[in-house]
Parts: C-alpha cells; sequence; structure tokens
DNA sequence: GATTAATCGCAAGATTTTCGCGCAGGGTGA
DNA sequence: TCACCCTGCGCGAAAATCTTGCGATTAATC
C-alpha cells in the first residue's frame, strides 16, 4: 500500500535537492522511464511522503537579515498555555521552526528578523509571556547550507 | 537591476508555501498575466532571490525518526582544522543545517537520524575529532511546522 | 501452471512554460 | 513639451512537460 522502494527512495533523494527536474532529468538518473517517475511521484505526494515542495527563497531579500537560535523555558503549567503559545509562535512569520526539546529548555526556535533591534523588539513582544519563565539567545553568525549539486546553467 | 518589489514579494511568499503552483495561479493571487508571473520568477531563480526549490519529504520515510541538536565546542586552533570539519559536515547525510553561533557552543547542528543508537554511533564516529573540543545533544521530541495553507488536491 | 495484481514503457492528449512581438507608462534630456 | 529610450506588461504561438489509457511484462499466490 504505502510502501516505499529504492526507486522511491531514490526519487525522494533527487526531490529533496531539487523538486524542479523534469521526468527526462529524473527518468535518467533513477533508471525509469519519464512517465513512471511522474507517476511515482504523483503517488508520493498522494501518500504524504512529499509534504510540501517550497521555494527556499534568501532570507535578506525578505529583510530578515539575522538568524537567532531562542531557547524557551516555559513557566510549569497547564497544557492549555502551552498549546496556545505553540499556536501563538506558529503564526508569526519571524518563527521559522520550532522544535520541542529535551534538556533545561522546553523549546528551541529558529527566528529570523530584519535586524538585532528588530530581534530585540520581537522578544520583548512575545518572550515575555505569562507562559513564559526565561529564554536564552544563541545568534548565528552565519549558516552553512548544502549547495545543490549542479545549479542548473 | 535586482530590484524586488511588490509583485515579486507576492511571488517569493507564495512560492514559499508551494513552489508548485501553475503560472495561472499565481497570476489569480497576484494580479499578473501568468506569463508576467513565470517571468519574474525566472529572474527570481537567475538572481538568486528563489535559492533552491526542494520537496520537504517526511523523515520517517526516509527512516530518519529522531532529530537532534548537537551544540559543537570546537578546539581553538587554525582555521584550515575548522574549514575542513564544515565541509565534513555539510557532507553528511544526516546533517540537515549547520549554524556556526555565538556563545559557548561554536555551531549548531540538526541532525536527524534514524533511531537513538544510530545517533550515537554517528556522534562516536563525527564527533571525537581533533577539531571538536566537546558537545551536547538536544534530543528533539517533537517540531511543530507552519501549516500548508491548503492543501490543495 | 493459471490467475491476479502491480507496474512498466509507449504514445496521444492535456496542460504548462517559454518566448517573440507590439504596446503602454515613466524617466531623461534637449 | 516633446521625442526617445528603457522596462515590463499582455497576447498568442511554439516548445516543453505532465497526465493518462493501453497492452505487455513480471512477481506473487494458489
Amino acid at each position: 500500500m504505502d510502501e516505499i522502494d529504492d526507486f522511491d527512495r531514490q526519487l525522494l533523494a533527487l526531490l529533496q535537492i531539487d523538486c524542479r527536474q523534469t521526468g527526462d532529468a529524473l527518468a535518467e538518473q533513477v533508471g525509469l522511464s519519464p512517465a513512471s517517475c511522474l507517476r511515482r511521484l504523483q503517488r508520493l505526494r498522494r501518500i504524504g511522503a512529499v509534504e510540501r515542495e517550497v521555494a527556499i527563497v534568501a532570507p535578506e531579500l525578505l529583510g530578515r537579515h539575522i538568524t537567532v537560535l531562542s531557547l524557551l523555558t516555559l513557566r510549569r503549567g497547564g497544557r492549555d498555555a502551552l498549546d496556545r503559545l505553540r499556536q501563538k509562535l506558529l503564526r508569526l512569520p519571524q518563527v521559522e521552526r520550532i522544535f520541542h526539546v529535551t534538556g533545561p529548555a522546553d523549546f528551541v526556535l529558529t527566528v529570523r528578523c530584519a535586524s538585532m533591534e528588530a530581534y530585540a523588539a520581537f522578544t520583548e513582544e512575545h518572550f515575555y509571556d505569562p507562559a513564559i519563565s526565561g529564554f536564552e539567545s544563541i545568534v548565528v553568525l552565519r549558516e552553512h547550507r548544502p549547495a545543490m549539486p549542479d545549479a542548473a546553467h
């Protein structure tokens, strides 16, 4: 039913790098016909193996020049407060990812802002919350991303 | 030249959510013709505003069931050693992101492995390195992702 | 060894993207 | 103010790509 075979795994690996490859390109790399590759891709999308296909946008061009890892420590309280906080954080455009983690901190967020000043304002607005007992900020000096192997002509 | 106007920003916002929309769909949302949208998209790719377009794959289906944040502290040493380490980390399939950060740690990685056991093996193989003086692991219990607003079918 | 189910490749048809063209709006300088 | 250029628009044709029906092949089951 939802079985993933080696062809599927190959396709997923390729699509994780570049999801805009044509059926022909995929076919050549995995050794199937273009039609079969695309049929498999349809299925992978349908069963949720491919959750989404998204563009990665240069953050500076959206005016988000700095990245910070925010470690939030929550006040022990009801699940409701926690859910509410989570929902709120999910909706903030500055919040890129939310990890619920083990250890002294409860959440680790990756946050992107226009400037340090904007991050300061962000923390003042959102981290001084009844559900949050404290936070720590780790500033990202630079992010290293795996390059795309073959920036098409 | 490389100017980003409001149409571009709208397109980028839409493509960040779903980069597989057709020219027609984009056109309807931003109020331009399909051809113009696609021409802008070509340009956004060319100037690097759209860095990549990737599929987000359900990690379990790739056999990567757990996520860990690894905080690496480096031994003070030459730039060469640091560069070499960075290059090495970039190539590991388990390493999803690499942040070079301020604070006591030098690097924060997001690492995906099949199991805790696999993570342990991973650390033994890669974190006991002359360039690394120590590391801390924060296990991700759960990740909350912003949902895609309208899974078209 | 027959039957069933899955999936392949092929190729026609539908959809989407690319691109040349002519035109409108906005600066610029005489 | 008036040419003039430059940019970006929409239109529509051509090219590229994706989808799907079909018969054939293969693997598994009984």
